[in-house]
DNA sequence: AAGTTGACTATTT
DNA sequence: AAAATAGCCAACT
């Protein structure tokens, strides 16, 4: 168990996701100030999943669709339905048109 | 200490 | 468009 790394500021950019947007896993990691650790920010989220108050289904990879956890299968496709009930538009490929949703943080967003 | 793994991404088939 | 390949780097064994 690996806890305690600088997972927290990822956690921190994942909490500021606005609702009804995502944000890529490499996005997330730049923005934690970790470019080309987008692994690393799955491996922390696949530690937080279950419970947790991290909206970690915000997080997408690039391609705008979810990536499906291992232990979490059937799961995913119920967190997806929260994405859409926060206004996210699925295309039939189960893909989010990150052009429209993808997250543009602002520096405000980073103060926080 | 060294090798394997992976909620990724970009490139190539 | 979907699948395979290569590059990537920290955590895990």
């Amino acid at each position: 168990m690996a806890e305690r790394s600088g997972y927290e500021q990822i956690y921190r950019v994942v909490c500021q996701i606005p609702r009804g947007q995502v944000a890529t896993y490499g996005q997330v990691a730049a923005l934690a100030g970790i470019p080309r650790h987008a692994r690393q920010v799955g491996y922390a989220l696949y530690q937080v999943a279950p419970s947790s108050d991290i909206p970690w289904q915000r997080v997408v990879n690039a391609q705008g669709k979810i990536s499906y956890s291992p232990f979490r299968e059937g799961n995913d496709d119920f967190q997806q339905q929260l994405l859409i009930d926060e206004g996210v538009v699925f295309d039939p490929d189960g893909k989010i048109d990150l052009q429209e949703y993808q997250w543009q943080p602002t520096d405000f967003d980073l103060k926080q």
